[in-house]
DNA sequence: CTTATTGCAAACGTTTTGCACGTTT
DNA sequence: AAACGTGCAAAACGTTTGCAATAAG
């Protein structure tokens, strides 16, 4: 059986592939390039992980206060690259959602309840399960999430301290 | 390998013998047993399904007006049957949470995204990956959630009419 | 010059909380 | 009587929306 692995964190093309992607898009759908847009790719690019829309919000805000953006428009942009596929979200329930840039695979996460942190995996065995079961239920699959929870290696280790 | 199967939705234990095991708890807590608390559990013993705390709001209300539940209450008493392993819940996100009497062992959904309808399951091989995934990554696994989305066979063929 | 986008503030839907009053023990 | 539970209304939370002003094409 295949081992499930850590899927890479790192952008797979550079930035410049990624902006002209994102132009084209906006183009296509007579969409405007403005530089909040620009400036929310640019950052989710640059910065590997999982972001809240606060969490973007602030950093935004703080690394470029002359652009005085709103948190709607945080919103607004991260719900277009998202239907984009540029990025993906993981849903936390009531407490929101964490997108990040979504150039890579298919891949489900596995979540600290301690300290927060979220790592990615991908695991063939599991995917080809649910389309089984979808298909015995009858259901035409669109989608699934798979969220594991627990306590990592690091916390474990301060526990024990 | 061991096949998927629905999760039987009757409960499993006679009523009687859930309240026993809630006035229980709630003794050996030093909380009260109240109108209210027991309404909320007998509404949802006889009604299987996923209830939205919304949904419990407006039934209870319309059946035992007298009562004069508020909803602050169900949500009390929802989160405190749930720390008590006596219902589980699944998350819709910002569309908040459904509720449903947990005596029946762990199990996974299953969700049409047209009709909202939310089938169960309980698969061996996904729950026995998913352990060795948390392994694999040096986590103490503490719990899971798993959800497929696709549209259930009556969706598919009202799609098709 | 037209159309899309923005920031702002208000509205939203779900959930939580503070508090005075009621009920259970 | 003490302690917990309640309803209510207000607040909190993440998110969305209406709108007049602004920027992109």
């Amino acid at each position: 059986m295949k081992k499930s692995q850590p899927v890479s964190t790192s952008p797979l093309i550079p930035y410049e592939a990624l902006l002209q992607q994102f132009k084209q898009l906006l183009r296509s759908n007579n969409l405007k390039f403005t530089k909040q847009r620009e400036t929310i790719l640019h950052a989710l690019y640059t910065h590997s992980g999982h972001f809240t829309p606060e969490e973007l919000y602030r950093f935004i805000k703080s690394e470029y206060p002359q652009l005085n953006t709103g948190i709607a428009t945080i919103y607004r942009t991260l719900s277009l690259l998202e239907n984009a596929g540029i990025v993906t979200s993981i849903s936390f329930g009531t407490q929101g959602k964490k997108y990040e840039l979504g150039v890579k695979a298919h891949h489900d996460h596995i979540i600290c309840t301690n300290c927060g942190k979220i790592l990615e995996f991908y695991d063939e065995a599991i995917e080809k399960r649910q389309e089984k079961i979808a298909k015995e239920f009858g259901f035409k699959m669109e989608d699934h999430s798979m969220k594991i929870f627990g306590i990592c290696p690091e916390c474990q280790k301060k526990e024990r301290e």
